[in-house]
RNA sequence: CGGGAUGUGGCGCAGCUUGGUAGCGCACCUGGUUUGGGACCAGGGGGUCGCCGGUUCAAAUCCGGCCAUCCCGACCA
């Protein structure tokens, strides 16, 4: 293709909404342009990193037995009703009203509709199966941000395991895992694969592909002594042990005017009252219910593991009124002790506890002398604590450390629950009819092209992986009006064209700055520079873009040396 | 949803305090000179000043409402 006429419309300055530097560098290298918030065209540099990210992740999924769908993105909500996730979605799923009045929906993933069609299979026979697809998915992001990162309407490669059993499942399970790391290799792209908590997907257990980067929105949790790693909303570790007297007397109260945070309690009463020997007690209403949440004074709630522990749908902290209506008393003097009638989660760090300060339920006073085990009817242990750097690692005796990172796929053993909501059942050996077990995984395309964005480039722009890169190698004429130099060069485009490279001619009319600074912001892997002064020499330039090293090449070598250097970068 | 900010040619911005003629840089068009790291000269085209309403002889500018976008917190590929 000539430069000359293709739409890539490079701007010099960033964009001014853009923080992100995938998001700048996208929209200023001329790959995306916004419509909307969370909406993005793809310009056609743009969509041919699209399409390659997306054809590689279909040689992989192929290679593990996967078979390729198209399924609509328009779902009638009955089949959501029937999972029942019509109402556990809430506001992420876009809706629609046909004109018959009938509800719609906009799919935001599709286990609804495989499982539907996983109905046509009858024996444990036709099993295992791996389906899949590369789809939109619409999610009505509360705040989509970043560019690329984090948007409402996006590509998904979706597949889904269909297994007779758990046996089955985790061995689909391990063959996706295998695939995605390979994927994500071959995108150029260093990836953690951590455990992960599954959210509204249900299920038994899910690990997330994680590329280390600034831009990302998730919190990595990894061990520098062992192969620890899981994202902070799994994420457990060892404390040092707290010291308790063996005994402790009846809780008494003692009066704490005007004390009504952990800190002041504790400044107060240091004997009595550090905050690793206080309970924190948060009240929280789980799907309507008031329910109590028990923490370590100096420990914080992280709110995805109350609502894994307690299977919540709808989670959200009390108001003020509610909280006094159920205790009778105001945050800041709150306790669990001797309530009764309200659930009661506890994190383990308060297991075995004694010689503990918490409030008391009446405003203004507390109660010392706490024996947790005695004295609070706690109902559900669970780890709710937001683990912090540093912490010692639950598995060995090295350091945690915490660090950011973007998901770019996430696996999930899903179980049965969506088979059996829509009776896709097969008969085992002895004829019996048992649900099929599923998994479920995703990739996100655009959003792996932009981690890849985030973690391949430097001042000057994208520095695109071969496999990726929208066109392998740019062939710069620095003098298009001169005729030697612009045959040399077309000799060189076409051979590389003939020698099936993916090379891009930049003939236009501009001078060599010009020219030299768009293939560098748009990222090109390799730069063919033809001008005058070296064709008379019999010469050309081939500029690598990582690390930007130029050697000088025989003009008869070129075409070569280009298939040489790309072919080696075509594997990832 | 809570908090903060912004909306002026394609992009980046000024003008708004103190109402009156909409301006700069880049990009674009024409001509010329230039040509190995974002050239120069001359001429030129392009803007409902986010939208609606109000105040006023007169609104980009003042007032009210709405919308949109971005950033920070609760959600996810």
């Amino acid at each position: 293709m000539y430069w000359s006429e293709l739409f890539i419309p490079t701007l010099r300055d960033d964009p001014a909404e853009a923080e992100a530097v995938s998001h700048k560098l996208l929209v200023r290298a001329g790959y995306i342009r916004q419509l909307a918030a969370g909406h993005y065209s793809m310009l056609p540099l743009g969509q041919r990193v699209r399409s390659k990210v997306a054809r590689i992740i279909e040689e992989e999924m192929d290679r593990i037995g996967g078979q390729r769908f198209h399924l609509p993105a328009l779902h009638p909500a009955e089949i959501w009703k029937r999972s029942g996730r019509w109402d556990v979605m809430g506001d992420e799923m876009f809706r629609l009203v046909d004109r018959k009045g009938a509800d719609n929906a906009l799919g935001m993933t599709h286990e609804e509709v495989f499982a539907l069609l996983a109905t046509e299979l009858f024996s444990y026979k036709d099993l295992p199966q791996i389906w899949y697809q590369i789809q939109t998915k619409f999610r009505d992001e509360p705040r989509p941000k970043s560019g690329l990162l984090r948007v409402r309407e996006f590509t998904m490669k979706d597949s889904y395991s269909l297994d007779v059993d758990e046996t089955g499942l985790g061995e689909a399970f391990d063959r996706h895992h295998g695939a995605y790391l390979r994927i994500f290799s071959r995108l150029g792209l260093h990836v953690v694969d951590v455990e992960a908590s599954s959210g509204a997907m249900g299920g038994s257990g899910s690990i997330e592909f994680m590329v280390r980067s600034g831009a990302g929105e998730d919190w990595i949790v990894t061990c520098d002594g062992c192969d620890y790693r899981s994202n902070l909303e799994k994420a457990t570790s060892k404390l040092a042990t707290v010291e308790d007297a063996d005994t402790v007397p009846e809780p008494s109260r003692f009066g704490t005017p005007d004390l009504h945070t952990i800190k002041a309690l504790a400044e107060a009463f240091p004997d009595i009252a550090a905050p690793d020997r206080q309970i924190k007690t948060l009240v929280y209403l789980i799907d309507d219910e008031v329910t109590l949440v028990l923490l370590r004074g100096d420990h914080d709630l992280l709110e995805q593991k109350l609502i894994d522990a307690t299977g919540g749908i709808k989670v959200r902290p009390a108001q003020p009124e509610e909280i006094v209506a159920a205790l009778g008393a105001h945050p800041g003097s709150l306790g669990a002790v001797g309530v009764t009638g309200l659930r009661i989660v506890a994190d383990h760090a308060l297991s075995g506890r004694r010689g503990m300060t918490t409030g008391a339920n009446t405003d203004d006073w507390h109660l010392r002398d706490v024996d947790v085990e005695r004295d609070v009817a706690v109902d559900t242990w669970a780890s709710l604590r937001t683990v912090r750097a540093g912490e010692s690692c639950p598995n060995c005796d090295g350091q945690l450390d915490l660090w950011k990172g973007i998901e770019v796929g996430h696996i999930f053993k899903l179980g049965t629950r969506y088979s059996e909501a829509m009776n896709a059942l097969v008969q085992d050996e002895s004829g019996a009819s048992l649900p099929i077990v599923m998994g479920s995984y995703g990739i996100g395309v655009e959003r792996g092209m932009a981690a890849i964005v985030e973690a391949s480039h430097d001042e000057r722009g994208i520095v695109w992986p071969v496999a990726v890169a929208p066109y392998e190698v740019v062939v710069t004429v620095l003098r298009p009006d001169d005729e030697a130099a612009s045959t040399a060069a077309r000799d060189v485009y076409s051979g590389l064209t003939d020698a099936g490279v993916e090379v891009i001619l930049d003939d236009r009319a501009e001078r060599p700055g010009v020219k030299f600074a768009d293939a560098e912001l748009v990222g090109f892997p390799y730069r063919v520079t033809v001008g005058p002064k070296g064709v008379a020499n019999g010469v050309a330039e081939v500029t690598r873009r990582a690390g930007l090293e130029t050697v000088e090449v025989a003009l008869s070598d070129v075409v070569d040396h280009i298939v040489t250097a790309v072919e080696r970068g075509r594997g990832g």
